[in-house]
RNA sequence: GGGCCGGUAGCUCAGUCCGGCAGAGCGUCUGACUCUUAAUCAGACGGUCGGGGGUUCGAAUCCCUCCCGGCCCGCCA
């Protein structure tokens, strides 16, 4: 019936059950180190991790292992990079002329424009492991370099060539391009380093190749060859991605794995196929999930719209992002840093759902139930999560004991409530306002201390702002400022809502603002008083 | 052109697998609290569930078809 909630990872994971794999359980995603690892790259990270998890409960032993396809050439210089503490870093300010001369070469045959690690692969796969981690996500980073130095693919390489008259053959339904002259492996030039697709000859006993380093197209620019005639072992090669991919199913024995819909129509469909028939093994269990879009562009390192997992959780608790990747992984979505709050809304709603808190039709309860417990390392009832946009306008002051005493004048924060769970809620009022700032949005209030805005003011709004500074200047404390605004207003005969506004122009430069007698009071009196006289 | 996946309120999303009164939050509007300023509370407004057809006692849900968007059908991942 439809009160029975069932969560995409559960179907996932009964799928994957009912293909009885043999334990441990293998889950695996894989990307590419070509450059900044942003977070439309963590689907591939958190559907695995959700299924993980689920199967996981369910008993079984589960190995999330994570590809990381360092072998692929460097095809385009990536506008923006990212040192290891993922601080974004330009192309130019790195030597952009020394990796432009390693167009065509493996990752981890490229130095690391910054020094810091064995190879430009090292350094960006550490990246997508520090993001990974940053979610709480332990996976077990495998170089697919290792997997051909070690020679854990070579079987695979070998049943391939092996096939390879049956490889063409399958590979050609799926794409125009397969000629007669295609075999399933490229070589990497002994003298220059390229990795070539022209191979001239397979030599199975001696486990070799024979190759001419004929260029590589890297994108929409072409790189030349060094013309090398040679011969390499199938150690020093690599599989083009449609068969790479089976075999390192086949390498690491994969029974699920997520993907973006780019691979959806491409590259599952035929990968399947050259599991099934060319390497004997058992494909694994797909999951396609949509891409989602930032601010509702494109994620692209080229355009440089990207955003870190490190930034975002800058801005949001980890519990919010992870609650992000819980939803459905067929719908496509837009992830908007401007609208933030809202996710974070939501992700609060939830979590009160889950613990009773709030009324909910069955079905909110029912998902909240069943999801929850995936998005938090400990289910804390004592929790206290101060609303977002609340968060935000307490963030005007830096002081903490004040921030704590607005929050609990509010009622966000009671007496009672222990110290620790008020820690954690108020440290959402440093990520509010990194947010209010990185957007500058209605939150971002800011004190126009050093000169006085142009704001008109007739002569009866004049006459009750000297009051008001009279009142100011005598000690009135937050309540009583705001009181005496109110009362003010309706003295001069001001609209009580035109008599706030002023004010907040006054010292903001904003129609809007924090509640503003208590916001008054915290300010220094004497400037307080001053401004109100329009003196300074 | 062919294929795959999406399209539910102004916005963000549940609900679609397994047919049973069209839902939530935010926003908007109105009112209340003898102080609207992240207010709070109460209420209201808000829908061709992308369009059309079919199956059914009954369709957002299943089937067909069309429209729109993204992706794939070159290379690469």
């Amino acid at each position: 019936m439809s009160e029975r909630y069932v969560f995409w990872a559960d179907a996932v994971a009964d799928e994957i059950e009912a293909s009885d794999p043999a334990e441990p359980i293998v889950i695996k995603g894989g990307i590419s180190p070509s450059g900044v690892p942003h977070l439309g790259n963590m689907n591939e990270v958190m559907r695995g991790h959700f299924v993980a998890a689920v199967l996981r409960e369910r008993g079984h032993e589960v190995r999330h292992v994570f590809t990381t396809d360092d072998r692929d050439p460097l095809r385009s210089l990536p506008r923006l990079l990212a040192d290891l503490d993922g601080t974004l870093v330009e192309l130019g300010d790195v030597d952009a002329g020394a990796l432009g001369r390693n167009l065509g070469r493996p990752y981890t045959d490229i130095p690391d424009p910054f020094g810091c690690c064995d190879s430009y692969g090292d350094h960006f796969s550490n990246l997508i492991n520090t993001s990974a981690e940053s979610l709480g996500v332990p996976v077990e980073l495998i170089s697919t370099t290792e997997l051909y130095t070690d020679g854990t693919l070579e079987p695979s390489i070998i049943k391939l060539l092996e096939r390879r008259e049956e490889a063409r053959n399958l590979l050609a339904d799926f794409q125009a391009t397969v000629d007669s002259q295609y075999v399933p492996f490229n070589a990497i030039c002994r003298q220059c380093g390229l990795v070539t697709e022209t191979i001239t000859d397979v030599d199975l006993e001696a486990g070799s190749v024979a190759y001419r380093c004929d260029g590589i197209t890297a994108g929409n620019r072409d790189i030349e060859g060094c013309g090398d005639e040679g011969e390499v072992s199938l150690r020093e090669g690599k599989l083009p991605w449609r068969f790479e991919w089976p075999a390192q199913w086949r390498a690491l024995g994969v029974d699920f794995e997520p993907f973006g819909k780019d691979h959806a129509e491409g590259s599952w469909p035929s990968g399947r196929r050259i599991a099934e028939s060319l390497l004997d093994t058992e494909p694994p269990v797909p999951l396609t999930y949509e891409w989602f879009t930032l601010d509702e562009e494109p994620f692209s390192s080229s355009a440089g719209n990207v955003v870190l997992v490190e930034e975002v959780l800058e801005l949001i608790e980890p519990e919010v992002l992870r609650y992000f990747f819980a939803k459905d992984p067929a719908r496509a979505r837009d992830f908007s840093i401007e609208r933030i709050d809202q996710l974070v809304d939501e992700f609060d709603r939830f979590e009160a759902i889950y613990f009773e808190e709030i009324t909910a039709s069955e079905e909110e309860h029912a998902r909240a139930e069943r999801v929850y417990p995936f998005l938090v390392d400990h289910i804390e009832p004592n929790r206290v999560r101060l609303p977002y946009t609340f968060a935000a306008v307490l963030g005007m002051t830096d002081d903490p004991e004040l921030r704590k005493a607005i929050a609990q004048r509010e009622g966000h924060i009671c007496e009672d409530t222990p110290s620790s769970a008020d820690a954690d809620a108020l440290e959402r009022v440093e990520r509010a306002r990194r947010w209010a700032r990185r957007t500058d949005n209605a939150f971002n209030y800011e004190l126009k201390r050093a000169r006085i805005p142009d704001v008109p003011i007739d002569e009866k709004t004049g006459a009750a702002l000297q009051e008001l500074a009279e009142i100011a200047a005598s000690g009135a404390d937050g309540e009583e400022l705001q009181a005496a605004i109110y009362e003010l207003a309706r003295s001069h005969e001001i609209d009580v809502g035109d008599f706030f506004a002023t004010g907040y122009r006054l010292f903001l430069d904003r129609e809007e603002g924090p509640k503003l007698g208590p916001f008054l009071a915290h300010l220094d009196r004497e400037f307080v008083v001053r401004r109100l006289r329009r003196e300074c």
